[in-house]
DNA sequence: CCGCGGAGTGTTTTT
DNA sequence: CACTCCGCGG
């Protein structure tokens, strides 16, 4: 290593660059460098002369996956060449090569959370789950209930004895589910994503593909350990068992991930799994202010489960004590905001440096009508994604259809949404599509045949018949996905009268995505693993570029801004009502807190409305009860000069007051 | 058998 | 308030 990467680093950091041969277990604090570790780790082994093609950079986005590397690239470009993205991105890479061996062809199609829902919706359906009374679990319900069973590695048993007593009772039938929504899967040539995790897990299970994959992979790394479940751990263990050449980066106080099944026992128990690992512990926080990680070292030791406590500010001024502010109601929180990002915007501080963090999507929404308003570009990172709308996923299930013609799901979308078919046609013509092996015999077949017989769908269905073979023969994505799109252009029209222009735009914005790559399968893969973010708005009007950023803090993570305003930090929304009921779930909000108090590197506002709503009922938030703490209180400035009129939160009719936790409480008192 | 309209229900975080 | 489910009319 030269003298000038020497220097950026401190001992603990130098120590986890170099120590390449045994496995190492980085306990890295919220800003403590681990970027730079990955970055530098991977120059080290490229620079040492390793093949940058057998480093696995596993990471939780593939956002920070391309970031690692392309830092890497900066300064040597070979490191291009470094694999890497999530365990969902780099399974379905692996899997495509070995389909052969579980019996797909390579052109399997990926289910989002959406169509896992309807195919077991209709595994339900078939079994007769349904049949004697409709209160029943609900098709979302049940796929969380089946994805925790294996995210967690336990026995459905126990997934409905812990976590939703009360249908214990249809343990039998939820276990029948399991295996037919399985085979359901299989006969559709689909993998849902937790399939992409256990078909990778059982691969691996055999010894010769282990030996031909660890020999590939010969440097595995894994950042956001503590958000890793039993699969993916397994996944990164079998990987690295011959060679023992695995470094993981985690911090148990930033696991957030837990409802999907990541367990921070996975930190805990990596030294078990590979004795003589050597654990590095990066303590010195590069990033924000003491002020700052006053704050979060106080949240810190509220909770009831210690973590170690490693953030200590290595950063000179203290700063400027966090703020905690009130205000009347979500809309005054949005304009302070709105105003106070402008005004920093004014003093040089660019919109990108500045960023909104918030527990769910749904309450930025009177803040986006202010930016909107005042024609400030932003970008929202999480909540409902382009992908999920319905006009986006119609256009998709027919590309779906050119990739695997044997997706089920896809067949019944795009026939429901020909006119003058209904469930019992699409039922009817989906029998008869299911014994046709191509794309070219089931149109000949099925649909032409139908259409030529006649009936108030034969034209329309001619036209998805031409569609399909033409659109089939189509060279580029880009003219297959416009093919499409304007086959959709009359549907769209009558679907949603009142906004298709609006949707329209979304259509052609996946047409463009679509021209930038080489086939449909790549468009596919990526929509459903990495979907873009929803348009960023078009303010050409403007003199900004790099648009503000809000974010949920699910999203944030790994992230950093100058400015952090932290908005609805309030009982209900943080922690969310959902979570008020059970001491884990408390506690992962809590953690949530923490994450992002420490996105922050010079100023944090912590914000809370008093009015709120819920279901167009009026509810009277409390600070959050992690706020309202008085160690936190100690560490932020209450004062604020621009004296918003809300009042304090603990005053007030009906204040503290939850209506979900209310409505909880009565149920219990049941039991 | 399709599709429309009314009633009712439930509302997080992500690959 | 948005989505789903159910029942009725064409």
């Amino acid at each position: 290593m030269n003298r000038e990467m020497r220097e950026q680093l401190n001992d603990a950091q130098y120590e986890a660059v170099t120590s390449i041969e045994g496995p190492v277990l980085v306990i890295a604090g919220a800003g403590s460098g681990k970027t730079r570790v990955i970055d530098f780790r991977v120059r080290y082994l490229v620079e040492g002369g390793i093949n940058p093609a057998s480093i696995l950079l596993l990471t939780f986005t593939r956002r920070a996956a391309r970031e690692m590397i392309s830092r890497a690239a900066k300064s040597d470009p070979r490191c291009r060449g470094v694999e890497g993205g999530t365990f969902h991105s780099f399974a379905n890479k692996v899997l495509r090569t070995y389909s052969d061996c579980f019996g797909f062809p390579n052109s399997f199609t990926i289910y989002d959370e959406a169509d896992a829902e309807e195919a077991i919706q209709r595994c339900a359906v078939r079994l007769g789950f349904y049949a004697h009374e409709k209160r029943r679990p609900r098709k979302d319900m049940l796929r969380k209930i089946l994805s925790m069973a294996l995210n967690k590695g336990i026995p459905l048993e126990d997934v409905l004895e812990r976590y939703y007593p009360g249908f214990d009772q249809y343990l039998d039938e939820i276990q029948t589910l399991r295996q037919k929504y399985m085979e359901y899967k299989i006969a559709s040539q689909c993998l849902d994503y937790d399939d992409l995790l256990l078909y990778l897990k059982i691969l691996l299970e055999n010894g010769d593909i282990r030996a031909q994959l660890s020999r590939s992979y010969q440097y595995v790394m894994v950042d956001e350990f503590q958000d890793t479940n039993i699969m993916q751990a397994a996944i990164a263990y079998h990987l690295a068992e011959g060679h023992r050449r695995i470094l993981v980066v985690g911090d148990g106080a930033q696991s957030v991930y837990s409802f999907r099944g990541a367990s921070h026992m996975n930190i805990m128990g990596f030294p078990e799994r590979f004795p003589g690992c050597r654990i590095i512990k990066l303590e010195e926080n590069y990033r924000s202010t003491q002020a700052i990680l006053d704050v979060g070292n106080a949240v810190l030791d509220n909770m009831p489960n210690k973590y170690e406590k490693c953030l200590r500010a290595a950063k000179k001024e203290s700063g400027e004590k966090p703020w905690l502010i009130y205000f009347k109601d979500a809309y005054e929180e949005a304009e302070w905001v709105a105003g106070q990002v402008k005004a920093f915007y004014d003093e040089g501080m660019e919109l990108s440096h500045q960023c909104i963090l918030f527990r769910s999507a749904y309450i930025t929404i009177p803040l986006q009508t202010e930016l909107g308003r005042r024609n400030i570009p932003f970008a929202v990172y999480g909540g409902l994604k382009f992908y999920e709308t319905a006009h986006v996923k119609d256009v998709v299930a027919h590309l779906k259809l050119f990739e695997n013609p044997k997706d089920e799901l896809a067949w019944m979308r795009v026939l429901l949404l020909v006119p003058g078919v209904g469930p019992k046609t699409a039922e009817t013509l989906l029998g008869e599509i299911a014994g046709h092996p191509t794309l070219d015999s089931i149109i000949g077949n099925v649909i032409e045949r139908h259409a030529k017989a006649g009936g108030g769908c034969a034209k329309r269905l001619a036209d998805l018949g031409k569609l399909l073979s033409l659109g089939q023969r189509a060279t580029s994505p880009g003219e297959k996905c416009q093919a499409v799109v304007d086959y959709y252009h009359p549907i769209l029209r009558e679907k949603f009268d009142l906004d298709w222009h609006l949707r329209k735009n979304d259509l052609e914005a996946v047409s463009q995505i679509a021209e930038r790559y080489a086939s449909i399968r790549d468009l596919l893969v990526d929509l459903a693993m990495e979907p873009p973010e929803r348009g960023v708005k078009d303010f050409h009007d403007t003199i900004w570029e790099r648009p503000l950023i809000l974010s949920t803090i699910h999203s944030a993570k790994g992230l950093e801004w100058r400015n952090v305003f932290l908005i609805g930090a309030v009982d209900g929304v943080l922690p969310s009502s959902y979570t008020t009921h059970d001491a884990e779930g408390l506690e992962e909000e809590h953690r949530l807190l923490y994450v992002a108090i420490t996105r922050a590197r010079e100023r944090l506002y912590i914000l809370a409305h008093h009015e709120g709503r819920n279901s167009g009922i009026r509810t009277f938030n409390r600070l959050s009860r992690f706020v309202d703490v008085a160690n936190v209180r100690a560490c932020l400035d209450q004062n604020h000069p621009f004296s918003p009129s809300g009042q304090a939160p603990d005053e007030g009719p009906g204040s503290g007051f939850d209506k979900k936790e209310f409505l909880s409480r009565l149920l219990d008192s049941f039991k």
